[in-house]
DNA sequence: TGGCGCACATACGGTAGCGTATGGAAACGG
DNA sequence: CCGTTTCCATACGCTACCGTATGTGCGCCA
């Protein structure tokens, strides 16, 4: 009777593991990322989670692989335009990447960062995330017409500048952060807008 | 005499125990920062910790007003140009923050930044050096000429840029290094370059 | 030269966390 | 109906820390 497919929910398995696993590690990063605290959150004991996995090392591979593919599968949506409207798209990526909209997001990115720094592993997988997003992006400047070299520095900008303003604290600088982003953005990508003295191919 | 003001070494301060806390931090970030672990690479026991610090706060306390004051002499020092030379002092900021040279600096900065995304105290230190740094390399942009508002902009991308670039892996991206960190310091600061429209003070 | 305080060392209790060993309930298969 | 597998609970040993209490050598000073 209770065969529907839906939510047995009695049960964990691995993916509820490692689910619940980022959002701890969102919030109190690696070094916060205990198995007893884990097992407290899902109410369960430790008994379980050695069940579904062999050690805490075990769980945090997962963790990087789970996040890996929803990190490349996320950059190539967002980097995905319509013949014209890569410049639009641009600011968009932008935009989604270094507002508060997606704090969570940034968190989990950011603990991950923080995690490569003394892990092998998550380097890794950090590096290649990386090369994927500056390779999908400058394709998008590419695509806006920006010579080759001008789009890998302008893609790298793009990306230091959004992981970087996330670490920053800037409102008592200026108050009026809206106009302050919207010409960040603009100096990140504005050239192909206007650059009348470069020729359209 | 022995009264020389040299080192006496013999004994160790609240600073010595500072700089080396300063150094397990870059290292280990603060979750690494045990004061057993910094007591055995002083090569003394935590007795000698409990006699100069009253707890592990205490000490954590202290790396914050130690940093602050030093990032604060920093970029004043680096942020003063002789007049006429703020555009070069700007491209040398860039190059200071975004070489490898500092690394040590960097991670020492990156744990920080970690840290204070769930520390109250070390928040508000680096809201207080990030204001200070922000207000410093704008008045080098204005300086330079550029409006005020632009000039926000510039500063905060040049901040911005430098942590989220230290925070990327980008070896497999492209191979000259040399060109592409040229080109974004171009894109950050190159403005004021060609403006020939602004007059000298 | 005896006392006094500095700068440690030693010892202790307590908590948190890892990983293991084993027990047990519930589902499932034959 | 019974055995097996799945999934989790309990209990244990161990290490790493924190903070405290107390012991101790040594220079200094009257």
């Amino acid at each position: 009777m209770d065969k529907t497919p839906n939510k047995p929910k009695t049960q964990l398995d691995r993916e509820a593991w490692v689910n619940a696993a980022i959002e701890v590690l969102a919030e109190e990063g690696i070094a916060g990322l205990r198995v007893e605290v884990l097992a407290k959150r899902l109410k369960v004991t430790k008994g379980s989670f050695y069940w579904h996995f062999q050690d805490r090392r075990d769980l945090l591979i997962a963790i990087l692989v789970l996040w890996k593919d929803g990190r490349i599968r996320d950059i190539i949506k967002q980097t995905t335009a319509q013949a014209g409207r890569e410049l639009a798209q641009i600011y968009h990526v932008i935009d989604v990447y270094s507002a508060n909209r997606s704090r969570r997001g940034m968190m989990i990115e950011l603990a991950v960062r923080d995690w490569a720094r003394r892990d092998a592993d998550a380097a890794a997988i950090v590096a290649e995330v990386d090369d994927v997003r500056l390779r999908c992006s400058r394709d998008l400047f590419l695509a806006c017409g920006v010579p080759l070299e001008e789009a890998s520095s302008r893609c790298m900008l793009l990306y230091a500048y959004v992981f970087g303003v996330s670490l920053m604290s800037y409102e008592k600088f200026d108050s009026d952060v809206v106009r302050l982003k919207r010409d960040i953005a603009d100096l990140i990508a504005r050239s192909p807008r206007n650059t009348p003295a470069t020729p359209a191919p």
